[in-house]
DNA sequence: TAAAATACCTTGTATAACAAAGTAGTATTT
DNA sequence: AAATACTACTTTGTTATACAAGGTATTTTA
């Protein structure tokens, strides 16, 4: 039974990730480890090897950009950093949510 | 550009079917085509060919069951109903469902 | 200088949604 | 009565995403 709730919660954030990066980001530069980290923060486990290439997927669809940056405690970190068209999506997936959550309201009757 | 938001919007509504599904059959049994009629109503477009799978599925879990329905007006009906187990999956999903609202609340901030 | 820590990246697998096509029973039209 | 349309269920092949697991490279620490 546990294993289903798992699944099923694991689906439910699928396709989240996305928008959860974009609104990090444009809140402040990141790298991965740390937007890791902030969503770990608030709930949401997500493992190097689903961030990369997401990060890289979004770099290349022009929504973010990055730069290296010597780290003072270790390697060089990769910050990326929300462009324009990234920040005009952002307002199309707010309304693109609050449509779901309504959804569920509605379907809750 | 549109092509990324309707994407993006088709992997949010991801995960969130099966939680729909069983939101819907908690209140009233159904048969596929009238399902899909009721998630249309609430803004969620689903086909066939995505949610036959997914009652069987759930079927499958024991989350449901059916029953074959002769219909005034067409070939039979497959009525989905849910069973208790099925109920109690929904009570911990709704709370799955209440945690990601806030996580995206979080990271927004 | 060896080990640990930090950070980035890649590969292979599983799963879910979808498009598209198929099957079959029932109703309607000619 | 035969052909067509409609309703409903089902299956197949493709694509996309998340994840587990493993790998590379740089820096710090023991």
């Amino acid at each position: 039974m546990e294993y289903i709730v798992d699944n099923i919660k694991s689906q439910m954030r699928k396709g989240l990730l996305e928008y959860c990066i974009l609104l990090i980001l444009n809140k402040k530069e990141a790298y991965a480890s740390s937007i890791i980290e902030e969503l770990k923060q608030a709930n949401m486990i997500v493992v190097e090897g689903t961030l990369y290439p997401l990060l890289i997927r979004q770099k290349n669809q022009g929504l973010l950009n990055y730069r290296w940056e010597e780290s003072t405690q270790g390697p060089p970190r990769k910050y990326y950093m929300i462009t324009d068209k990234g920040r005009s999506l952002i307002s199309e997936m707010d309304l693109a949510w609050q449509e779901i959550v309504s959804t569920i309201e509605t379907i809750r009757k």
